[in-house]
DNA sequence: GCATTTCCGAGCTTCCCAGTCGGATTTATG
DNA sequence: CATAAATCCGACTGGGAAGCTCGGAAATGC
């Protein structure tokens, strides 16, 4: 039980972005050396982004990609969902199986589907806009430190 | 992102023992025949529940094993952290690996702290006496349909 | 002693994640 | 128009883990 580190190369390319929002268009190969991420790799997730509609994008040298919105709209459970589909996935309640033949197993898949709302509930509630905020605290407290 | 089959036949298990607790010793053979579970496989489990002081266990013939507790006192959080450790495993804030020289991923850990607390305070709440008694409603609610 | 059980460790297969790569398509710029 | 730079698309691969099997040792009732 982890997230991919799909997930959060995600989500450290939507905070970059967050970070310069307003700048224009940034290439993936900037984010990727900026966040020492492999290019290849972060410049597939930066598609999903794309076709989930929370990053645009323009080919083309001097292309890139920006945050589609606001990065207080942007909440990290649709990052996620993006790149890696359901927080949590049943076969029984998700995909069309439904073989609970058995009865117990449809009471632990309550449980799995109880997990499932309670993740989303809070990944939901978390901004990318929060994480930014939060990465300024604890680099200001590193700083205070120093 | 997804519950193991461990979890899962475990929790099967469990609700198997709770089902018959007080008639004694139930070996691990028959659990997995109700479940339909392979056998050789669940032994495991349960030697994993036993070493987490989940279930008692007595070995040679007419053996087997039973809840250790009540199941009312047996949260689903034990059982799968019994059997796959813990919920949300992170490398920066569970091991000692601590390697956050980028910031971005020190905040990301700690959405996945808070996942792994909204996670356990959910599950930890679930008890295997909870499993059953939804159990028998599921039965009933078929049972009044047919 | 013998059957039956739990217990321990090793091994095996299949699948998926992380990452690579070749190349097609689009676009600004000279 | 040519070229360089970027996104985009699909296929491939290596390694590691999940799911499961197996042989056999230790315990225990009959």
């Amino acid at each position: 039980m982890k997230f991919s580190v799909k997930t959060e190369y995600g989500l450290r390319a939507m905070i970059e972005l967050a970070l310069r929002n307003g700048d224009g268009l940034i290439g993936a190969r900037e984010i990727a050396a900026r966040q020492q991420i492999p290019e290849r790799f972060l410049e597939q997730q930066i598609t999903a982004l794309k076709r989930a509609g929370l990053v645009i994008s323009q080919r083309g040298s001097s292309g890139g990609c920006s945050l589609a919105r606001g990065a207080d709209e942007i909440t990290v459970l649709e990052v996620i969902e993006a790149l890696d589909g359901l927080v949590i996935d049943m076969d029984c309640i998700n995909n069309k199986i439904h073989s609970c033949s058995q009865v117990a197993q449809c009471v632990i898949q309550e449980v799995w589907q109880g997990s499932q709302v309670k993740l989303r509930e809070y990944l939901g509630s978390v901004t990318i806009s929060d994480l930014v905020k939060r990465q300024e605290q604890l680099k200001d407290g590193a700083r205070v430190k120093s």
